[in-house]
DNA sequence: ATAGGGTTAG
């Protein structure tokens, strides 16, 4: 009897596990709180409870979390330190405000290690970078999710310098062993600050001496930084050796290969890739739709963009749209381009414009660029769409409008906007911040 | 195995 309904009590357990949707989530917990027994294992609660916090914090509804905070409450379900720190991961992924708030008033003997470094991860994300560090330096005891934390913090905000020194520390000065998540954490950080191929090297040794790669996110970020490095060759290497390639790996070696314009092998991939039953997702289709701009397969790119949506059932995002766009304006194919941005379900941006008409421009094909210069004037005058509004500019005089031409000209004038002042934005963090030095 | 830090584009 006892025994029939502790079953039945995991098969609710472990059907929470895989729940996604909220309210599913909610219902099947409150069937397992009805049917626990007070001399269940309390570990049954708080398990139910953790897992029931997931689908919660995914849905982004704060109402539906406080209502399950007060539960948890009620039931003292929240002194228990799994129960803390998920709440508080929570909160911290929906208002760090509340996250802040909660914090203040969990009990000491609650508040353990795995709750702190909640608190930390949540002021790295939404606080100065200060106020982290010094929640950092007062932590009782430091685990590797703290240092790793704060060093993820340091160097997503561009503090190469502290975070490279944050590194040192760790490894001279403390008994903590890196982890694959700390150099995956590294790895990602120097990545996207153009730090490039030396650290690669450098923790791929590291992996290869530990007899690597077991971790299929440290693959995929060594995968991305040699491709970044421009290092293809070591990255097809990493690619050749990950055991069980899935989605990401595929999808960071196609990038590579479409960012330095090996076309070819990114198609290749690609349609290795499938061969594979290896899903793609959207950002795998960005790379392989701009590898068919680049080297203008207009028929592959159509198979693909109809794969995409007909046999992957992925709808079609701005940069996918935007590259059919640009895939069969550069082929002069402008019926086909101005199609698809009917078919679009979003409003067209300044790239997916600018493509269109610049090939108009190119190819004199006025009918369709007139339709489109009416539509594109709708996007407002700035600095960013002065380069479209040039080229509308040039469309008119190309078709003998002088006075929308001198118009569209005084416009311009008037919003003070000019061609390229744009660029005066790029970004520029000092010596290793500049990506084509670290390429060479 | 079981809570907290990490992965792909623009």
């Amino acid at each position: 009897m006892s025994l029939t309904h502790l079953i039945a009590a995991g098969d609710i357990l472990n059907a929470l596990r895989w729940v996604a949707c909220p309210s599913s989530a909610l219902h099947l917990y409150s069937l397992l709180r009805l049917r626990l027994r007070p001399s269940d294992s309390f570990c049954f609660a708080w398990r139910a409870a953790v897992f029931t916090l997931k689908p919660l914090s995914a849905a982004a509804s704060l109402p539906l979390l406080s209502h399950f905070h007060g539960h948890l409450l009620r039931s003292n379900l929240l002194a228990h330190p799994h129960v803390a720190s998920s709440l508080l991961h929570s909160y911290s992924l929906l208002s760090p405000a509340a996250a802040h708030q909660l914090f203040d008033q969990i009990p000491p003997a609650t508040c353990n290690l795995y709750v702190l470094n909640v608190m930390l991860a949540s002021l790295c994300r939404s606080s100065e970078l200060d106020s982290a560090r010094a929640f950092f330096d007062d932590l009782p005891d430091k685990d590797v999710v703290s240092w790793s934390t704060m060093l993820a913090c340091y160097f997503s905000r561009g503090r190469l310098a502290d975070g490279l020194a944050l590194f040192r520390s760790v490894t001279f000065t403390t008994d903590i062993a890196v982890d694959y998540f700390m150099l995956a954490t590294l790895l990602t950080a120097c990545t996207s600050a153009g730090l490039l191929s030396p650290f690669c090297r450098a923790v791929h040794g590291y992996v290869v001496r530990g007899g690597l790669p077991a971790s299929m996110h440290l693959g995929t970020a060594l995968i991305d930084c040699y491709a970044k490095a421009g290092c293809l060759d070591y990255a097809t290497r990493v690619f050749a050796r990950v055991p069980n390639r899935n989605v990401m790996h595929w999808t960071a070696m196609i990038c590579g290969m479409a960012s330095h314009l090996r076309n070819n092998e990114a198609v290749q991939l690609f349609e290795e890739m499938c061969q594979r039953r290896v899903q793609p997702n959207e950002i795998t289709f960005t790379a392989v739709l701009s590898a068919c701009v680049n080297a203008g397969l207009v028929e592959k790119g159509r198979e693909f963009f109809k794969l995409m949506v007909d046999d992957y059932c992925i709808e079609p995002n701005i940069h996918h749209y935007g590259c059919m766009v640009d895939l069969y304006a550069k082929a002069g194919l402008l019926e086909d381009a101005y199609e698809v941005i009917k078919t679009m379900k979003m409003e067209p941006n300044v790239i997916i414009w600018t493509s269109l008409l610049a090939a108009c421009k190119k190819f004199k094909n006025l009918e369709i660029a007139v339709e489109g210069m009416e539509k594109a004037l709708a996007l407002e005058i700035s600095d960013e769409n002065a380069g479209l509004y040039m080229l509308i500019s040039d469309l008119y005089a190309m078709g003998g409008r002088w006075d929308d031409a001198m118009n569209i000209r005084r416009l311009m004038e008037e919003h003070n906007v000019w061609k390229n002042r744009g660029l005066s934005s790029i970004k520029v963090d000092g010596p290793q911040g500049l990506s084509s030095a670290a390429v060479s």
